[in-house]
RNA sequence: GCCCUGGUGGUGGAAUUGGUAGACACGCGGGACUUAAAAUCCCGUGGCCAGCAACGGCCGUGCGGGUUCAAGUCCCGCCUGGGGCACCA
């Protein structure tokens, strides 16, 4: 009876399903667990080994907790909003819907073959207007919404309103992008469309300008990555620097409150602190210095008040509003050179270039505030606009981007904390006494900094502040594929669609392109104006709805709630199951999500805390980033200026280049499969190969993608092995959440244990399973393996549980052991890794129905119990032999009878040792 | 550039968190079974040195320092791979 694994497993999957094995209980009085995948974007290339990863690592939590009595939810979804279905679309005008339904299709196949225990009665999809209309519903309620600093909460836009009736802007203190003033009789002065204007002031959905990467040839708003040197990836077209009215999300008014919520979550360290970071708090001063023949002041925030008297020039961002305002006729040509130069690059090269420093002299000089001074203003790119104030008042004797510049241009540098030695380079350090600062001198920089504030505020040219590196999120996207925003306009004001009329669908367009007037693509669709008594109305009727739509973001903000309730038609979730389900207690995903998704669900969450909608501010307890599976990409040489190709060994003696060759014409000898090659491409037809034996290739790690043509597609390890030793496998790999490259060379171990495993059960070819008692060795081997499991499967170590069944089955291997009291149990450790094996051999153990609420096995103490420990001896700490002692003799005893030791006499040749260290249960040694 | 993270045999990795470095597996070498192959099983396998053999010596966890009886593990300084840096998902 041999281990057919493709049988077993089809019998298995369609029982699953059959049975809704998976299915979390809907009112039950089980505790509950809820594991959750980050969900995949469904692209064309369909799954890769990569992905599965992190859904066998959930997927084995999941099966073990409901072997422990949990009621487990465990779902799965697709984030199938976004842009590569939306290129796709453009590129070959097919639908995005038609693509991503087909897309879908084939992830599903694909995951249904690997046995996982998902619940798919619970599937969400971002794109389903099901789905997206509690989206657009959340938008809303944050139209609807501000935030009072006071009680640090969001409250409803109508207890504003009310606010302003009585108070004005008086004593008010909210989330807002500007400080505006104005008295109860002022507001009720204002027109509409002031009013509304003031409002977005604090909405926590709100349209402001904003800074984008605009490529005018392709009428479309790029991300930085998508721009290289001032270039559009695709097509090489000029990029430039725009500010566009757009709608953002003001996630700032929840700065804090994502700080102090990291102390209380189960994430890595390093997690929580790239948020920290991302957040970014920082304490110090804002002051304002007076421009010189001019009304306008320059509003810096700096976090070292105390190097104020160390400022010899100042630092506008280009776009900084008062450049225009401020620059001499004699610098004006310069300055606007220099502004369109910077128009050009991304705001990320603008950080990363640091070693090519420029700048311009704007002419203008400002006063500074204590020594009276004449100030010169400058601009340079190193000051980025949407940071602080984009200005900043430079020190250079203690920063080292300003001490870069100074340098560059001549310009003074001050000492004014004592340290270091600003003429070799600036000292940045929060250390020393001040010097050459009036009244600061002698102070140690806390102290300088707290006294510098004091004589700011006093003088009233700034005040303490808090700053955060954290913006407010942009919410539009130039784009088709997206949620629409349920917004409409009446005279230019935005106005709410009716929550009767969500879902706002997306509309049918006759190409995914932006208007030839660089509008978004949703300006194209005939049916896309709004009247709120009777919804979208053709052009011509109502008023027009808004064009941009949602970033891939937001549906990924509160899937994890949908889960909870996934068909509710009333609510986005009902608030019981919300009660019931809570938060969830395991999220598995990728560490490129660190700051974006996640700051992004966090935030969507506590505002829906404080809108009474759920009562857990943290969405995800505990969170463990799976590492990324690389490719193993392959290369051919191929000669320069030739189509003739040179195997690996030999490229040296040639000028060649290297071209990618897909993985699977290549063995695991790296050996290239010429005819296959020649037959892959056109262009190869008739390419010329230098080889003796055998044609090689190169290999290079790279991230696993399609381009690369090193994409490995579980379906053919599936085919070959089995489901059970791909999820074997996966986990074999390594550290769950370290990432390494993808090698099939070692899959063969993990399917000769399932192998070993099954003839455990089938010795001599039959079923052959006695009732016989187990001996001590059996028992010992058996526990430790369920002890070990316990362990690993608590600290996510599931490489090394899989090594321990290997040890466990080659040991019972060796001691024969067919005895049922031993082998009933290993099919239930087992069941959560390779769950296909584990039912059938259940199955034939003579249980009926499925193993997966069989309770998970604990190890007793008894059968582990050590007689002896096997000590080594060290001599200074170098390991010289081993000597079996009894496990409870006493520290005194183990030294004496170490020291009595024939072999220890002759290592200490004589000599006295100076100290004997005795490590019960673990070491001795010697020190001569 | 800034932030996060990794670097251990030919390969993937293990190491009770400061206590025998290399578990487990791949690969490789040798052997058994077989007419042969597949399958299966057994032995060996970090490097160098010494040796008929039993036994043994030295080196070794990216590099350079340090702390400690003892360092892959802790500290300081470098080199280097990967991820992120706000419109890729």
């Amino acid at each position: 009876m041999d281990y057919n694994f493709s049988e077993i497993e089809k019998k298995w999957q369609a029982f699953w399903a059959n049975q809704k094995s998976f299915a979390a209980e809907e009112n039950s009085n089980k505790p509950k667990y809820y594991v959750l995948d980050m969900f995949p974007y469904p692209s064309g290339a369909g799954l890769h080994v990569g992905h599965p990863l992190g859904y066998i690592a959930s997927d084995i939590v999941s099966r073990y907790q409901r072997h422990r009595g949990f009621n487990v939810l465990h779902p799965m979804g697709y984030d199938s909003f976004g842009l590569p279905a939306e290129q796709y679309a453009i590129q070959t005008g097919q639908h995005p819907a038609v693509t991503t339904e087909q897309n879908i299709k084939r992830y599903r196949q694909q995951l249904d073959r690997i046995g996982f225990a998902f619940d798919w009665s619970r599937e969400v999809r971002t794109s389903d207007p099901s789905f997206y209309r509690w989206t657009q519903w959340i938008f809303l309620q944050m139209f609807d919404a501000w935030y009072d600093y006071d009680e640090e909460q969001a409250k409803s836009i109508e207890e504003l309103i009310w606010y302003f009736h009585k108070n004005g802007s008086d004593g008010l203190n909210a989330a807002c992008g500007e400080d505006l003033h104005f008295t109860p009789e002022e507001w009720e002065g204002y027109d509409e469309a002031t009013r509304e204007q003031i409002l977005q002031n604090y909405r926590l959905a709100y349209r402001s300008e904003s800074t984008v990467n605009w490529c005018p040839a392709l009428g479309t708003v790029l991300a930085n990555d998508e721009v290289k040197d001032g270039l559009s990836e695709r097509g090489g077209h000029p990029v430039v620097q725009k500010k566009m009215m757009q709608w953002s999300m003001r996630i700032t008014a929840y700065a804090d409150r994502l700080l102090a919520g990291l102390d209380h979550i189960d994430w890595s360290e390093s997690l929580k602190e790239s948020q920290r970071n991302w957040i970014g708090k920082s304490q110090g001063a804002s002051v304002f210095f007076e421009l010189k023949d001019h009304e306008a002041n320059i509003e810096v925030f700096t976090t070292r008040p105390d190097t104020i008297f160390g400022v010899s020039f100042m630092v506008l961002a280009p776009e900084h509003y008062l450049v225009d305002e401020i620059t001499t006729p004699d610098q004006a040509e310069a300055v606007k050179a220099y502004q369109e130069q910077a128009a050009r690059k991304s705001e990320r090269d603008r950080m990363t270039e640091v070693k090519s420093i420029s700048g311009v002299f704007t002419g203008a000089y400002v006063k500074h505030p204590f020594s009276g001074e004449e100030v010169p203003v400058w601009i340079a790119d190193y000051v980025l606009a949407g940071y602080g104030t984009g200005a900043v008042m430079a020190v250079p004797g203690h920063d080292s981007r300003d001490w870069a510049f100074a340098k560059h241009f001549g310009l003074p540098i001050k000492e004014v904390v004592s340290g270091g030695n600003v003429e070799e380079a600036s000292y940045d350090a929060k250390e020393g006494k001040l010097v050459n600062s009036d009244f600061l001198n002698g102070l140690e920089v806390k102290a300088a900094i707290a006294k510098a504030i004091e004589a700011i505020e006093d003088k009233e040219i700034g005040k303490a502040q808090i700053n955060f590196r954290l913006r407010d999120a942009v919410f539009g996207r130039q784009r088709y594929w997206g949620e629409p925003i349920p917004i409409y306009y009446v005279d230019n004001m935005p106005r709410r669609v009716k929550e009767e009329h969500l879902p706002l669908e997306l509309p049918a367009v006759d190409k995914f392109l932006p208007t030839e007037d660089g509008e978004p693509p949703l300006a194209r669709a005939s049916m896309w104006n709004y009247h709120p008594d009777k919804g979208v109305v053709p052009a011509g009727e109502g008023y027009p709805l808004e064009t941009t739509t949602m970033p891939g973001w937001a549906g990924s903000s509160w899937y994890d709630l949908r889960y909870m309730d996934a068909r509710n038609t009333e609510a986005f979730a009902d608030k019981e199951k919300l009660d019931y389900w809570q938060n969830v207690d395991l999220y598995i995903g990728g560490s490129e999500h660190a700051t974006g998704h996640l700051l992004y669900t966090r935030f969507w969450h506590k505002f829906l805390v404080d809108k009474g909608y759920l009562n857990q501010e943290e969405p995800f307890k505990k969170l463990i980033n799976q590492g990324m599976i690389l490719g193993y990409s392959a290369f051919a040489h191929r000669i320069d200026g030739t189509n003739t190709f040179v195997s690996a060994e030999q490229a040296k003696e040639h000028k060649t280049s290297k071209v990618h060759v897909d993985v699977s014409l290549v063995n695991t000898s790296d050996e290239l499969d010429v005819n296959a090659f020649k037959n892959w491409r056109d262009d190869l037809k008739n390419a010329e190969f230098i080889f003796e034996g055998s044609f090689k290739v190169s290999r290079e790690v790279e991230k696993m993608s399609k381009s690369k043509f090193n994409v490995v597609n579980p379906d053919d390890i599936i085919e070959q092995y089995g489901a059970d030793t791909l999820r074997l496998y996966e986990m074999f790999l390594g550290p769950l959440e370290q990432s390494k490259p993808w090698n099939t060379a070692g899959i063969s171990g993990v399917h000769n244990f399932l192998k070993k495993l099954w003839r455990l059960y089938h010795q001599g070819g039959n079923w052959n399973v006695t009732d016989d008692a187990p001996n001590e060795k059996e028992w010992k081997a058996l526990h430790t393996l369920i002890k070990k499991l316990n362990e690993d499967i608590a600290n996510f170590s599931f490489n090394t549980s899989v090594s321990a069944f290997m040890i466990a089955v080659n040991e019972l291997g060796d001691l024969k052991c067919g005895k049922k009291a031993i082998l009933e149990q290993l099919p239930i450790l087992i069941s959560p890794y390779a769950p296909h094996i584990a039912e059938e051999l259940w199955d034939r153990l003579g249980n009926v129905g499925s193993i997966n609420e069989e309770p998970y096995p604990q190890h007793e103490e008894k059968y582990l119990v050590e007689s002896s420990v096997n000590y080594p001896v060290s001599f200074n700490g170098k390991v010289r032999f081993t000597l079996s002692l009894p496990a409870d003799m006493s520290k005194d005893e183990v030294e004496k009878t170490v020291m009595a030791e024939d072999k220890t006499q002759q290592y200490l040749d004589g000599k006295a040792p100076r100290k004997v260290i005795v490590v019960p249960g673990r070491i001795v040694n010697i020190v001569l």
